[in-house]
DNA sequence: ATGTGC
């Protein structure tokens, strides 16, 4: 494998063999993994290869291996010349994805005496855990479908939160295309009682308050002045996300020969996004999507009843997106707008000023980029801007550096405890292992990821937050 | 990520 740094922020895979398009990794030289041991650049390369690819296999900086197309990754491909679409390109958590909640008129300094008590009622309200129940225990299949079909928005109408929350959701809080018919019984079943929870690994709520403003405009817009308290939710699609991502897996990996297509990794089962089983996929995966969105959604009123009663405010949705999903968009491609499927597993969509699909009340700043750090280190909101060829994608985290075996086997969750707790970071945990497999030192540097997305031209900064607590999965 | 693994 061949690479060329570019700019100091772009490295090039050139394109050889069987790829249809270079690689694009954007990244610092210490952020860019090391190309003789790592998977994670040949994931690159083996994504190129994938039929109907345009303009590049894109990475991000917080690039690292995953499921067929490394995490950090982003791929599009022409819907109308053969273009694929791979479950292995979104991964196994569908739609998981980052909200932003915004105290009103609640100053860091304010909430501080109350801190303790406020994570305690937290640690009762939000369920977690691997097979964790949620707050919402849907025991019909009908409303269990309205949440397969309406996401957030059918939330909402259920009476779990408010309209305004829906205008600052990615797609209005519902993504079109839903088919509850692609969804297997099993993946009903698991998401039956599961509305309303955080599970486990990274995901986790947070309190955080801004530490520093890089563009006081933009941030004073979206009430993000310095001391601003916030609470942020990282969660997904849950069991029902995990159970359609491996039936379709499946389902196209049976199907790939009858449409002559071969991939350099059997975890790179795609079909062409007009075909049964991309239909099949995408519709399940919308359906998935939703339960994510419904998911935030009920956190969010979980976590506001909570502030309501504990601290006298409430809490503002400022954004809500994915960071794993594959959507229907369109882009120019050589001068000519083409209709595309653009893959973004562990990448943030990050929409320019004055895209069409943002909120009026947005347009003129860009659609806020929520990157979450590690739970002892900084979280980030940034803003899209207009010159990104990445179709509009961003880091979406740190990105591991360590497995979690590696990451638990040098410590344990006392100690990782004790280090947050003595940088005044609570930790209201589920597992011991969970808290040792998550230490931020596990992690690439995030401030060195936001540094390397800002510069290389994908995301312009606006804050910093940093944790105060946090409630982890 | 996941009722964590054939």
């Amino acid at each position: 494998m061949k690479i060329i740094e570019e700019t100091p922020y772009r490295y090039r895979i050139e394109q050889e063999g069987a790829m249809r398009v270079p690689g694009i990794v954007y990244a610092t030289k210490s952020l860019l993994p090391d190309e003789r041991n790592d998977m994670a650049l040949t994931q690159v390369a083996n994504v190129a290869t994938l039929p109907g690819i345009v303009r590049a296999s894109f990475a991000m900086p917080d690039i690292h291996w995953g499921y067929g197309f490394p995490i950090g990754g982003v791929a599009a491909t022409d819907v109308d010349d053969g273009g694929v679409v791979s479950p292995g390109g979104v991964g196994f958590d569908i739609s998981c994805g980052v909200r932003l909640l915004v105290a009103r008129d609640l100053a860091r300094e304010r909430l501080e005496p109350s801190l303790r008590a406020v994570m305690d009622h937290l640690d009762h309200a939000i369920p977690r855990g691997v097979g964790t129940k949620g707050v919402w225990r849907v025991r019909d299949r009908a409303t269990l479908e309205g949440v397969l079909s309406g996401g957030a928005q059918y939330a909402v109408q259920q009476g779990h939160g408010v309209p305004e929350d829906l205008q600052r959701c990615e797609d209005g809080g519902v993504l079109a295309g839903a088919d509850v018919a692609a969804v297997s019984g099993r993946a009903i079943e698991r998401g039956l009682d599961q509305v309303g929870s955080l599970g486990s690994g990274n995901h986790f709520l947070e309190i955080q308050a801004v530490d520093r403003v890089y563009d006081a405009a933009v941030a004073t817009g979206m009430g993000l002045t310095e001391g601003a308290v916030c609470v942020m939710i990282h969660t997904g699609s849950r069991g029902l996300g995990h159970q359609i991502c491996t039936d379709h897996v499946r389902q196209m990996e049976a199907a790939m020969a009858r449409y002559g297509i071969t991939v350099p990794d059997r975890q790179l089962a795609c079909a062409p996004v007009e075909s049964p089983e991309g239909q099949a996929y995408l519709g399940a995966m919308a359906a998935a999507a939703n339960y994510g969105r419904a998911n935030r959604q009920l956190l969010t009123e979980a976590a506001r009843r909570v502030f309501e009663a504990h601290t006298a405010t409430t809490l503002d949705v400022l954004y809500d997106v994915s960071h794993n999903l594959a959507k229907i968009e369109q882009h120019p491609v050589d001068g000519e707008t083409r209709t595309l499927c653009v893959h973004r597993k562990g990448a943030t969509r990050s929409l320019p000023p004055h895209h069409p699909d943002l909120p009026a009340d947005l347009a003129e700043v860009g659609q806020p980029v929520l990157i979450p750090g590690t739970m002892g280190t900084a979280s980030y909101v940034l803003v899209g801007v207009g010159d990104n060829p990445a179709f509009f994608s961003t880091a979406h985290g740190a990105g591991r550096l360590q497995s979690r075996h590696a990451a638990a086997r040098g410590t344990n969750a006392d100690v990782v405890r004790r280090d947050l707790e003595h940088r005044g970071i609570l930790v209201r945990g589920s597992s011991r292992r969970g808290i040792a497999e998550e230490k931020p030192e596990a992690y690439k540097d995030i401030d060195e990821v936001i540094e390397a997305s800002d510069r290389a031209g994908l995301a312009r900064k606006v804050v910093r937050l940093i944790p105060l607590g946090v409630v982890k999965g």
